[in-house]
DNA sequence: GGAGTTGTTTAGGA
DNA sequence: TTCCTAAACAACTC
């Protein structure tokens, strides 16, 4: 579920616990949630300490907490944050919950794609500073698209769009929202671009990112029918550009949606 | 019961 | 070696 914008709308809702402590960790330890993560360190360290802030870079989170601690999060397909009461119960997905006096904070992650991170140091762990810019921020330039794009030539757009290493936070809707903003097959390998191509994609994913973040992020609310968002898992499903039939195809190992006649092959 | 899901990692092939 | 693809992970919905 989550890219970019749904991620910070998910952040946010951590926001009412911010600068109150953490009097209770409660977590399924053996669960595949916690596969990189030393369980008994993050109790023992969390439990006592306040909730300092939170940043959001792409599809992850970082949560500061007093005492040195940091807490990683990713939501894979079905992660979510949540607030409730103090006296919450954690259910069998509800895999971390930081009992405070006057809420709980609840991760819960269905399918547990998603990953918990624990980081005890002055500073934020390497996993963390050593992220790629992401999409909306003033270092992903044309040149850097660029390069990307070399690098992955002989993979198809849609394959390049979902790497997080080089896209961070742009996932399946937003890759096939930005490709279709830019007039581009999903299938068109990245090394067949020119440079009005690539100016075209990169425009798009700017135009994406803000608009998502602008119209998702606050309320989680869907973005207008103008964009192909409305219209990917209709069947039947028109382009809102000039309505012709939309199509879906595997591409990239991912359902893909786009507008055979106005996205360039 | 089968297929599909807004994600990432890994094994294996080209 | 490097890069790309398909499968696996786990749980739910249609």
């Amino acid at each position: 579920m989550p890219e970019l914008a749904e991620v910070e709308f998910f952040r946010t809702r951590w926001d009412c616990g911010l600068g109150q402590r953490v009097l209770r960790v409660r977590l399924h330890a053996d669960n595949r949630i916690f596969r990189k993560t030393d369980t008994a360190a993050l109790v023992r360290t969390l439990t006592g300490a306040a909730l300092r802030s939170s940043v959001a870079h792409g599809k992850q989170l970082l949560f500061r907490f007093s005492h040195e601690a940091w807490l990683g999060l990713r939501f894979g397909m079905t992660g979510e944050l949540r607030s409730e009461g103090p006296k919450f119960v954690p259910g069998r997905h509800e895999h971390l919950v930081l009992g405070q006096a006057r809420r709980s904070l609840v991760f819960a992650d269905a399918r547990q794609f998603g990953l918990v991170r624990f980081h005890q140091g002055a500073t934020a762990p390497d996993w963390w500073s050593e992220l790629s810019p992401t999409v909306d921020s003033p270092a992903f330039t044309r040149d850097r698209l660029k390069e990307l794009l070399k690098r992955h030539a002989r993979a198809p757009l849609k394959a390049v769009l979902l790497m997080q290493e080089g896209f961070p936070g742009i996932g399946n809707w937003m890759a096939d929202e930005i490709l279709w903003r830019a007039r581009l097959s999903p299938r068109l390998r990245a090394g067949q671009l020119d440079d009005t191509d690539v100016f075209a994609l990169w425009r798009a994913i700017r135009l994406v990112a803000a608009g998502a973040l602008r119209i998702v992020a606050p309320s989680f609310a869907d973005p207008p029918a103008s964009w192909l968002f409305r219209h990917r898992w209709e069947p039947g499903g028109k382009c809102p550009r000039d309505g012709s039939l939309l199509e879906r195809a595997t591409v990239g190992g991912r359902t893909t949606v786009w507008c055979g006649q106005c996205q360039e092959e």
